[in-house]
DNA sequence: TTGTGTGCAAAAGCTTTGCATGTTG
DNA sequence: CAACATGCAAAGCTTTTGCACACAA
């Protein structure tokens, strides 16, 4: 085994304890399906939607629902181990975030590519927003969009 | 005629003219339905969507189909005289933008009431971050949610 | 054992589309 | 008058809900 892939295994492990303490700290059950949707989505890359999960789980012949997906999806978003995006489209894209640093995406307009970003100078401005506004500044969602001029992977629809 | 009203007038005309431009640079015809929505919508003020619009102007009896204001929408959007936000729901939300400087929102999670901010450093980032990548930036979209705790006007659903 | 979680399918909610009709250029 | 826009209703897509059954605690 890989030290890459010892990472991996150790990876998974915490994210794993992470979301048992989250159910146990809210009397929720550990069920198969939980942790089974779990695992997918800390094995995709990139970012996805609730179908392609469950496209994607149906087609490993493992037995789930769509009311699953969409419940437990929002349980590990809640407990911060997956974001959920709008990137200006009418279906929701999430990604794994456990053990990434915050960052933002840039969007192609063209190809619907997405890039990430850091910039310090938002925490900044959730700062300062807060304090004038006086409102407790959980989250945010910073997208930028524009066209990739052909630098993009490939032409999606 | 208040001096405010005649700028107002003065303004509405202005956006019908920059309408009229598009339209015709486009080759779209010019309807009354066009310009009766374009007119709804900026006698409105704040945030709405698609259907509370359609709903309003059937209020006042005018005979306008849903599928008019979607692709009225679509054209205003296209011509910037109003923009389109997605605060987290699956729900298009709109606003006029004419003549009003460039904006971001922070969202209260508990009573939807949406707060207007500006920050120039916002432009810098996608300055930098569009140099960085090699996009051509051409809009953004920065959301801030967070709690209004018991200071937002109302508590909505 | 008890009540929460699940699968399934139906329903809901927003948006788009097809088609016949009306109207702009 | 020809092409495009409209109204209406139906369809499409994503997400939520209701209900009977399964299973974690």
């Amino acid at each position: 085994m890989k030290i890459s892939e010892k990472h991996q295994d150790q990876h998974i492990e915490d994210v794993k304890n992470i979301f048992s303490s989250y159910l146990e700290k809210n009397s929720l059950r550990k069920t198969p399906e939980r942790y089974a949707i779990l695992e997918e989505i800390y094995n995709r890359e990139d970012h996805f939607d609730a179908e392609a999960l469950y496209i994607h789980m149906k087609m490993q012949n493992y037995r789930v629902s769509r009311a699953t997906v969409y419940n437990t999806l929002e349980l590990l978003v809640s407990c911060d181990l997956v974001t959920k995006h709008q990137f200006g489209k009418n279906l929701a894209q999430y990604e794994k975030s456990y053990g990434y640093k915050q960052h933002d995406h840039l969007i192609c307009v063209d190809c619907g590519d997405v890039l990430e970003f850091c910039d310090p100078r938002i925490q900044q401005i959730k700062n300062m927003m807060g304090d004038i506004l006086k409102f407790k500044v959980t989250h945010h969602s910073l997208n930028l969009y524009g066209k990739c001029n052909g630098a993009c992977d490939k032409t999606k629809k």
